[in-house]
DNA sequence: CGGACTGGTGAGAATGATTCCCAGGTCGAG
DNA sequence: CTCGACCTGGGAATCATTCTCACCAGTCCG
């Protein structure tokens, strides 16, 4: 209950936005977008929640993943699952994640020169087509290794 | 309450292993591990819960995941999380997953020849150490692509 | 033999992430 | 102004996983 929309946000949002007629997105969302755009890391619901509450204090955690979930559907997010939740990033062109066991960042990794070939050739020998491909790559930052051994 | 341990398996058990003084593991366990070695999907805890029940009736689920994290903690299995929950596997080396969106099978993904050298240069570059990397590719298997479109 | 000790067990409670449900609020069209 | 589509926040519900606990089998020591 006791929504409190904010009109000069609802307002600076429509003009942002070319068409008038369909209603897309809401305050909310787009908030959570800019966030996951201006963050490096790769944030939990969680965290994301926390972050858009200091823009947004009513925020609830049910509307952080209903949007999440939207804007992954709408490609304008991606979602990968790790040991300790999901995590999302506004990146969605193919490539990896390194994960520290130290600090348990999560950074982006090119995608390698020869994927292509490799792919190819599974699916040759398997017979499936493949969509996607996400690799994760465990280890230690570089801070973290400094630090510890 | 009410463990009921069955002697001749106990007795087998012993056999079969070599040391009698110091006890390791114990039928469930054996049996756990038994069914994720003869299965060549990458099942879940529920899906090991299942099969082993058959074997052993009263079988609880937390003695499941306690055995699969004992496993797993001792290099004899290995955890991957998944979507939908986190998938068993016996195989310890390094190697990939295929997932198929269709009918959700795991399958095992032999490493490409270039992996090494990617890894290197991302190491070289990054300032990071990479102990693992686990790559899932998703689409669709051959039985699939063939049912499906 | 007998009793303390260790390590493993099954049941059910507890936890934590995620989704569902619902009674609203907000906006645009008519 | 009213209607309807869409979205919200909160709390209940769900689901996988972990924790707690009373208890039991085997071992060690006397």
């Amino acid at each position: 209950m006791e929504t409190r929309y904010n009109r000069d946000e609802m307002a600076a949002r429509a003009t942002r936005q070319a068409k008038p007629s369909t209603r897309r997105g809401s305050m909310q969302r787009e908030a959570i977008a800019a966030y996951l755009e201006a963050v490096p890391v790769h944030p939990t619901a969680e965290q994301v929640l926390r972050a858009v509450r200091k823009k947004i204090p009513g925020l609830g955690l049910a509307t952080v993943y209903r949007n999440l979930e939207a804007l992954v559907r709408d490609g304008r997010a991606s979602r990968t699952v790790h040991p300790e939740g999901a995590r999302y990033d506004t990146r969605v062109d193919p490539h990896h994640h390194f994960t520290c066991s130290g600090c348990g960042v999560v950074e982006n990794v090119e995608p390698g020169p020869q994927e292509a070939a490799w792919i190819k050739a599974f699916q040759r020998v398997s017979g499936a087509s493949v969509h996607r491909i996400v690799a994760d790559i465990q280890g230690l930052c570089g801070a973290c290794r400094r630090r510890q051994g």
